[in-house]
DNA sequence: ATATAAAGTAAAATATATTTGACTATGTGT
DNA sequence: ACACATAGTCAAATATATTTTACTTTATAT
């Protein structure tokens, strides 16, 4: 699997560290780390979580990542 | 958590079953069946998988349906 | 040089997505 | 009435997402 680049590119823009994302949609710093080293597959409701803090949608953060 | 009804309404416009869609992405039938009826949140890779048989993108089958 | 925030990584434990097997209900066709 | 495909649901088992704890590294600042 590999990098989600976008998804860093986007944490950068609001500038938030992966322990303030994970705080915010309640989830572990582990878990964010993960998901950008694209390490496993999250949830689709955790995604959601994540595109709404991040102002981004689905399609623009994780489609065609696999 | 409200049922997906997109889902099963792109289903429909492509004439599977849920046992076809689910041999489609490599899942069983029950797990589309939950998916489609709110009973849980799925995998964002098995989510892609399906976007893909029913010719759909994430924003248009599960953005804002949490 | 030292301190601190941020990021990367890993092993073991826990929570939850998914499977398996089975049963019921409804509709459609013969 | 009978057979069959589809859908809905449930309990127990399995696979995997996520947590917890902890250690390492890199960069920045004092």
């Amino acid at each position: 699997m590999g990098k989600n680049l976008r998804m860093k590119t986007a944490r950068a823009a609001m500038d938030l560290s992966q322990k303030e994302l994970a705080e915010a949609v309640g989830v572990t710093r582990q878990t964010i780390n993960a998901i950008e080293n694209g390490d496993y597959n999250p949830t689709v409701k955790l995604c959601i979580a994540i595109c709404k803090v991040l102002e981004k949608t689905l399609d623009q953060l994780f489609w065609e990542d696999d």
